[in-house]
RNA sequence: GGGCCUGUAGUUCAAUUGGUUAGAACGCACCGCUCAUAACGGUGUUGUUGUCGGUUCGAGUCCGGCCAGGCCUACCA
């Protein structure tokens, strides 16, 4: 039986478009997905909606349709970006399904019996005008920092008590040095919780747009207690019948989020689950963001990057490997269209699909087309390349599980740049007048080393590496990690297509 | 205001616990090759490592001041 891996993508709000933001942490965890599906793992990648609170539902009810059937269209967007990106994602959950209100509902149950949730009111200064809620510090002249007019506003609410779980928090930290990346933003993690932390606001009585409070029906659960509990429905969380999935799944490997919800995932997720005597996930990663030809990206300037777009612009599989391997995963990256066409035109098209075309021309022209096989004997000159071909899998596997994506590009790709120094080594247009075999074991070589970098470019480029793959001959069958390195070997004698 | 971080070649970034002439990629110049998508390979190129001072036999690396930039500082997801 093989090992679980289970990686999430935040579940996105229905009320925004999708953009280059979601299509990127949906991306680097199908990347990862697709990572750990070819070495082995039973993986399940979870992707999905939010779908509550009271901007759904004033949406809906601006456009005269109920809340549900507004939900239905519009985390449709979603689930068509993910086919468009080709996107593979074991599940899509939407906070508006039964099971999740079932999820919900038992660990809200736990959390009262463990007595971590009480009832208590809400109060602050309310501007209606930003639907937003400001401090006593912000407050000048009864207005708010934007000048909009506030009103003392106190509504019943049920509180999480965070404050108790400051110590608990830190403690967890201490034992978890990997439990946050990258290491910067655990920084900012663990200050944040130095600083103290107050209890929680964990329902609403105002608007009833949400999974309803057991034994309350004035309530709807509030934001956060709902969004992150998805991560758990997805196990099956308090399914009839979900024990097995659950006790499989749970906790996460990886939930992979943007830095602007760390802290969601870092402090809260993690202090609600010891409170329910919960096992925490493993890892929370927070990737840095996009801006476009430097400029920031937002709304109000109009440069929203359509992932869409870029896609048909320059390709699908282009697109994947430049957001992985232009910026070190984490940190925030450009995105601009020089950067793009110059990754495609050098890595891609120069190094990569230059190797690949001149290797398959010299074995159609020189061998009849027919793909050498596997040598009897290799030279001293073979043996460096293939090594370094042959540990690629290792420093591979390294780097995904540190989510570090572009190393691990880098690395496949000094292979890449070994093999064309090779070719021009080895001249096998030199070898084809005076030593015929030696020429065809050259050529062996060098379709080796494009069938194991096909093999492990797949995560990333999935429709390019497939391509490389059937033009090699490979079958099927045969491109999963287990035929990497030098146990497997290509055996060659086919005819090329 | 408080906390954290960054500042290295034209550009993007590297530099094990402080240790020889600070590296790579891209760009640029020249050379080579000719199998290949005018692609590939080789050689070379540029640095007062933000700034001032300190510790040390020795500092890109440690300490302090200054300059510049970024991030975090709780209930919109």
């Amino acid at each position: 039986m093989s090992t679980s891996y289970y990686l999430t993508t935040p579940i996105y709000y229905v009320n925004d478009k999708p953009h280059i933001g979601h299509a990127y942490t949906t991306l680097a965890c199908d990347v990862l997905a697709r990572f750990k599906r070819l070495d082995g793992y039973d993986v399940m990648f979870l992707t999905g909606t939010d779908e509550h609170g009271q901007k759904v539902q004033k949406s809906a009810e601006e456009k005269g349709i109920d809340p549900k059937a507004f939900t239905d269209q519009v985390s449709q967007n979603f689930r068509d970006l993910t086919a468009t990106l080709n996107f593979t994602n074991d599940d899509f959950i939407r906070t508006t399904e039964d099971r999740h209100y079932a999820a919900c509902q038992k660990l809200w149950a736990k959390l009262i019996e463990n007595g971590d949730i009480y009832l208590d009111s809400y109060k602050g200064w309310y501007a209606v005008r930003d639907e937003a809620f400001y401090a006593e510090s912000e407050i000048t002249d009864g207005k708010a920092p934007t000048g909009a007019p506030v009103e003392w506003v106190e509504e019943p609410s049920y509180f999480f008590r965070l404050s108790a779980f400051q110590d608990r928090l830190l403690a967890f930290y201490d034992a978890n040095p990997d439990f946050v990346a990258p290491k910067s933003r655990f920084n900012e993690v663990k200050s944040f919780v130095k600083g103290g932390l107050m209890d929680l606001s964990v329902s609403r009585a105002s608007f009833s747009w949400g999974v309803p409070v057991p034994g309350d029906d004035a309530h709807v659960m509030y934001v956060w207690l709902d969004a992150l509990t998805n991560y758990m429905t997805a196990a099956g969380y308090g399914q009839d019948g979900g024990e097995s999935e659950y006790a499989k799944r749970w906790p996460a490997d990886l939930h992979m989020v943007g830095k602007d919800i760390l802290r969601f995932h870092a402090v809260y997720w993690p202090a609600f689950l010891m409170a329910a005597e919960l096992p925490t996930p493993k890892r929370v990663f927070a990737h840095g963001w996009w801006t476009n030809e430097g400029q920031k990206i937002s709304k109000s300037l109009g440069n929203v990057i359509d992932p869409v777009e870029i896609a048909n612009t320059y390709g699908l599989d282009q697109m994947r490997y430049f957001l992985l391997r232009e910026v070190p995963f984490g940190n925030d990256g450009d995105f601009s269209h020089t950067a793009m066409v110059h990754r495609m035109n050098g890595d891609l098209a120069n190094d990569l699909g230059n190797l690949s075309q001149r290797v398959l021309s010299m074995i159609f022209k020189n061998c009849d087309g027919v793909m050498p096989t596997r040598p009897a004997q290799l030279t001293e000159a073979d043996a460096p390349i293939l090594a370094a071909l042959d540990g690629l899998l290792e420093g591979q596997r390294k780097h995904y599980d540190s989510q570090m994506f572009h190393e691990a590009l880098k690395e496949i790709w000094e292979v890449v740049s070994a093999a064309n120094r090779y070719v021009d080594d080895m001249a096998p247009w030199a070898l084809r007048k005076t030593d015929i075999d030696r020429m065809k074991d050259v050529l062996w070589v060098l379709a080796e080393i494009l069938r194991q970098v096909a093999i492990l470019i797949q995560p990333v480029m999935p429709e390019a590496s497939q391509n490389m793959l059937d033009q090699l001959g490979v079958a099927a069958d045969e491109r999963g990690f287990d035929q990497l390195g030098g146990a497997t070997r290509l055996s060659g004698g086919w005819t090329l297509e």
